[in-house]
DNA sequence: CGATTTTGACCTGCGC
DNA sequence: GCGCAGGTCAAAATCG
């Protein structure tokens, strides 16, 4: 097995590495001729004719041998059956490379998504940073905005900060979590992109690549050390920065082994964990091909009502709407650690601190940047009344923009784009509402939009709790009572999702499409 | 029958 | 170098 995985990566490595030579020459060259194997009298004459791929060919190969079993003694072999062996022998090995190849590709078309959908992030993310700083030296934000949205910001940091509550603390869960990686070299991969804002124009960004390749782990390291050499060259001293790996985990009290937040999972692998008597599952998605999103489940030792569950990496496909949400606040939160971890941790860490100390409701979120892996921690165990209440204005920015940007996302990028930017804008100047966040090991620096993003994705993540049938149950009346009280109505108790992305936001101005809505898996 | 889960082996990093 | 622990792989089993 050991050898086996050793010969794949080998290949990977020198497949693709002539990756362009062979897909020409493939796609070009008539591959090996198979009607000198199978004359042509039968169907499979005419699929060669058809067929002037690469693996179709040695598909068809394949199946024309399956056909021809009655013949395959001879008769439609040529006399010369050493040439004959030399071909098949080709034709395998040929088969083989073009297996490899295509992995290779598809490798590293997931890099570039990957890239491409953080790169987008890191540049909202830069970008209102930059406008931050140029708008006022001042650190918190003062950021003039549409009165509208302030009220809207208002309300919904209102509703953030009641929701959620004690700041966990997951030092446990997130040294667990960072402890290892991996493969590390990939930590050090720096890119320098063209990336689109999600208007076809693309910017060239120069950023820190990030981490859910890690977990991606597909790409051979010969690749990784070019493309890191490579994006050394373009970045010059900011490779020095250690690159870390961001990490969104929820916490949740949820029967379900799973929260329902919309995508396809895949277990790939169980594992006890040390100090925890439950099992860490591992689950990656697979609802597109090489989607190198993961996530770690895992019930809390401590409790084991409460779920665990850490997310990593960007999706490279488009979400469905029930997966939106959850998915951009997660890799939203991601990115925006590692763009913090990128120019300044310290920075996140003290608006955090700062910014956040005051508020009454202490916490809901977080932020752990420590090493290896800057991971965020949701907390929505400790007052479910607070943790539903975040839906009213769910989302402080027209529907227009978050839910265009989520949805309306073609590929992967841009679905992390709404949130993060627009959260961060509105709910800056209502700082006094704001969570909790908690660097674990870091010291404080100055604000920035970390917490907004923070907010913005306990709600999602919160919404997406909801929308499991069993939480939900679990926390309808918590709803209910919040609606009641809180003056949203409509739904009442309705407002809880039954599934298929009803929404679960009952006051919500705009009626809450994509990101604030969620289905069941 | 394809997709998913299970599960033991393996890999890698880290500390001693 | 060795052992431990987290993470991943992939064959076998199971499921729908």
């Amino acid at each position: 097995m050991e050898n086996h995985r050793r010969h794949h990566h080998h290949h990977r490595e020198l497949t693709f590495l002539s990756s362009n030579d062979s897909i020409s020459r493939n796609t070009t060259d008539p591959p090996i001729k198979e009607m000198d194997f199978f004359p042509s009298s039968n169907n499979s004459a005419s699929h060669d004719n058809n067929n002037n791929g690469t693996s179709d060919d040695h598909q068809d190969h394949d199946h024309t041998g399956l056909n021809l079993t009655f013949a395959s003694a001879g008769i439609s072999r040529p006399p010369n059956g050493e040439n004959s062996q030399t071909e098949m022998i080709k034709l395998e090995s040929e088969l083989r490379r073009l297996h490899e190849e295509n992995n290779m590709l598809k490798n590293t078309l997931d890099q570039i998504s990957k890239s491409y959908s953080q790169l987008q992030a890191q540049l909202f993310i830069a970008l209102q940073n930059q406008k931050h700083h140029q708008e006022n030296g001042v650190v918190s934000g003062q950021k003039t905005m549409d009165p509208k949205v302030d009220v809207n910001d208002a309300s919904v940091c209102d509703d953030k900060t009641e929701r959620e509550v004690s700041v966990s603390n997951n030092a446990e869960e997130d040294a667990i979590m960072s402890k290892k990686d991996g493969h590390k070299h990939q930590n050090h991969l720096m890119t320098k992109q063209l990336i689109d804002n999600g208007n076809g124009k693309q910017v060239c960004l120069e950023e820190r690549s990030s981490s859910q390749q890690s977990w991606g782990s597909s790409k051979s390291p010969k690749l990784e050390e070019e493309e890191e050499a490579k994006a050394k060259e373009q970045v010059g001293a900011a490779d020095q920065l250690p690159f870390r790996k961001a990490r969104v985990s929820v916490r949740a009290r949820s029967e379900a082994p799973l929260i329902s937040d919309g995508c396809q999972w895949r277990k790939y692998g169980q594992k006890m964990a040390k100090g925890n008597p439950c099992p860490r599952a591992y689950y990656r998605c697979t609802m597109a091909v090489g989607c190198p999103v993961r996530k770690q489940v895992q019930r809390c030792a401590d409790d084991k009502t409460i779920l665990i569950t850490t997310y990593e990496g960007n999706h490279n496909h488009p979400l469905p709407p029930a997966a939106t949400a959850m998915a951009s606040t997660t890799s939203a939160a991601a990115a925006m650690l590692l763009s913090g971890s990128t120019h300044s941790k310290e920075s996140l860490t003290t608006s955090a601190g700062s910014y956040f100390s005051s508020i009454p409701y202490a916490s809901m979120a977080t932020l752990s940047a420590s090493a290896p892996f800057p991971t965020i921690t949701l907390d929505l165990t400790q007052n479910p009344n607070n943790a539903m209440q975040l839906h009213p204005k769910y989302f402080p920015l027209p529907l227009h923009q978050s839910a265009a940007a989520a949805v309306a996302a073609p590929v992967s990028g841009p679905h992390l784009l709404g949130q993060p930017l627009f959260f961060s804008q509105k709910l800056l100047p209502t700082a006094s509402a704001m969570p909790l966040v908690h660097h674990h090991h870091h010291q404080l620096g100055q604000r920035n939009n970390t917490s907004t993003t923070t907010t913005s994705m306990v709600e999602t993540v919160s919404a997406a709790i909801a929308s499991d049938p069993n939480f939900t149950a679990a926390l309808a009346a918590a709803i209910s009572s919040i609606i009641g009280s809180g003056g949203n109505s409509n739904n009442g108790s309705g407002a809880v999702p039954h599934s298929n992305g009803v929404s679960i936001f009952p006051g919500s101005p705009q009626p809450p499409q994509s990101c604030t809505t969620f289905s069941t898996n």
